[in-house]
DNA sequence: TGAGGTCTCGAAAACGTTTTCGTGTTGACA
DNA sequence: TGTCAACACGAAAACGTTTTCGAGACCTCA
């Protein structure tokens, strides 16, 4: 076991100093020649890499990423890790991942945590919890402290700083105006409960499609759900309770519910319900049938987010002090779950 | 912006030595009652939290874990970061996570990145290239270094280290075994090729299986997929030219391609073929048949990973130099693709 | 009164780097 | 022979901690 070489011991090995064999491995032009491929020689020798936490404490930059995830066995948000991982990696950061479970106290625990000098800047989506509470002093506090932070999916439109986002409302929109042009006429939306940002927006864009094609809003038709370990059978009743062509649910779970109710209803998916879910993951490609999704592109907005964080981080922009919110473009994937035209 | 309070701060503030305040927030009794009550006040009042890096250098400890994996868009990848990040955090440390993608060159890239001083220790499980290049040198000199490493899932024979694995080829036994008992005769596996260790243990267990019922081996039955990217087309050349009434798939992926080109051929799951997955997801849960599983508890293997890591880390086991190979016992859950006696 | 002990505290080293600022040794040139 | 620049290198500070050691102030007791 021969622990790590350091600047000192090839110094000592070499009988020349510290600052000379540093110098020497920088390349740098105060060092002779002879001296410098002397030192280059050994270094590569025994395989010498620089101290990563020394260099950090010296530069004050970790080059390490924070984020920080309501969950992660999630498709979509180890989509978006993917995405930031890529960029990451490509710029020589590292990512380092917290999860808070959508407990608040987790999420402010895993931020001060990082914000002590383990990671340059943040991105994260909030807790549920977190919306719920409305209480962000966690994120303006390492925004204080000087660390760019970036938000995507769940954002908090309170705080300021770079965000990605989808265009949630546009993206319910399209599905919903889908199934009108397939020829739905008694479209139902799955939602979830109006303090989750994102459930909200999807809702806002059902109802502006059926208010563009100038049809009248049936409350009975939109279900909001709570708790999402009562979802299946408050789906299932109201699948039962209602009379609908048309679905569209807001994550994939909802949607395999749904057509799971359908069925037993005794009805058939497309032929007589049609059925958009939102989120393009596993569940939606190999699900029988597969389904027709709003694609929310997980691995562009990480990669995005992170481009933006970096950015950030080494200051090509430090002349404006403007935060951008970018919106990722949502696409229909039809599949076997709608019938087309 | 406020830039994080550091204990020469505190010092000037309040015109004492950086020692006496460092040893006061400690609870020194070098420090009077006095003194230690007004900087411990100072301190709380403007939020002083030691940095990290600095404590890291100090220490020569990150108290960070690294993760590197195959993938992360995967059910049980994720599960198991997941039940490593939660004994990770309830014992202090955090963990930064590394995707090799399969490839050899970024698991080498990564593991040397996090090595020079980044985490203390690893868990990994090791790519698909790696396994086929038969190369470890990267594990070997990480150790070598004092680092230790927990292998789990993909381990290497070869290297000395603890491992968490499942026991694969009991698993897919047990999988094969419940196929013959509720009645199927002529049982086909879906696998992948030899050079993946789990995939021709699967395959192992399921040759056990059937020598144990006395039945004869049918090479016929045993589908060994080569590229994810043709699997669909394979398993359904491989459904069609068979005539089978079970069939144990290796993973989800090629479960739900069996069913889908079982369907086509017109048959029924289960009355006609009955279908055990390995791996439990969302998916095997969702889908419709819902999927007869081998569960693997990827987060308990997390979790014994890490709990592992830790031991070592903390030197609670120094004594003894024998490393363990734990093994996750695997449990099948009964579904709608299989009928059951 | 002086020796020794107890309380408090500060200086300095250490962790592994990078960088600024010397400093001694050449050699050229007047 | 004396001056000055160029060259090659080292000392030291800095990043933010912890810890060892030393030292001054005060008290106690012979």
């Amino acid at each position: 076991m021969k622990p790590k070489l350091t600047l000192k011991q090839i110094a000592r090995e070499l009988d020349v100093s510290v600052s000379t064999v540093s110098k020497a491995l920088r390349d740098s032009v105060e060092i002779s020649e002879e001296t410098r491929k002397k030192i280059k020689a050994f270094a590569k020798l025994y395989n010498y890499k620089p101290n990563n936490i020394a260099l950090s404490l010296k530069n004050r930059k970790t080059r390490t990423i924070g984020i920080v995830l309501p969950e992660i066995v999630h498709d979509f948000f180890a989509t978006v890790i993917g995405g930031i991982e890529e960029v990451a990696n490509k710029h020589g950061y590292n990512v380092i991942i917290c999860v808070s479970n959508n407990s608040f106290d987790k999420e402010v625990m895993n931020m001060e945590m990082l914000a002590n000098g383990s990671t340059d800047g943040f991105i994260l989506s909030v807790a549920k919890e977190t919306q719920q509470k409305e209480d962000y002093h966690h994120l303006t506090e390492v925004i204080n402290q000087g660390m760019p932070i970036v938000l995507f999916d769940r954002i908090v439109d309170e705080i300021v700083c770079d965000k990605v986002i989808i265009d949630d409302t546009e993206g319910a929109k399209n599905a919903v105006q889908h199934l009108l042009d397939i020829g739905c006429s008694k479209v139902g939306i799955i939602s979830t409960v109006d303090y989750i940002s994102v459930g909200k927006l999807r809702t806002e864009g059902y109802m502006e499609a059926l208010k563009q094609k100038g049809m009248e809003l049936n409350d009975n038709l939109i279900l909001k759900i709570e708790d999402m370990d009562q979802s299946e059978e408050e789906i299932a009743n109201f699948i039962n309770s209602t009379d609908l062509d048309g679905v569209f649910a807001v994550n994939e779970q909802f949607s395999t519910s749904a057509i799971k109710a359908i069925y037993k209803k005794g009805l058939k998916v497309p032929d007589d319900v049609q059925v958009v879910s939102f989120s393009d993951g596993e569940l939606s490609r190999r699900f029988l049938p597969s389904l027709t999704t709003i694609n929310q592109h997980g691995s562009e907005i990480g990669a995005r987010a992170a481009e933006m964080l970096i950015e950030r981080l080494e200051g090509h922009n430090t002349n404006t002090e403007s935060f951008r919110t970018e919106m990722i473009k949502t696409s229909l994937i039809e599949r076997e779950s709608t019938k087309g035209k």
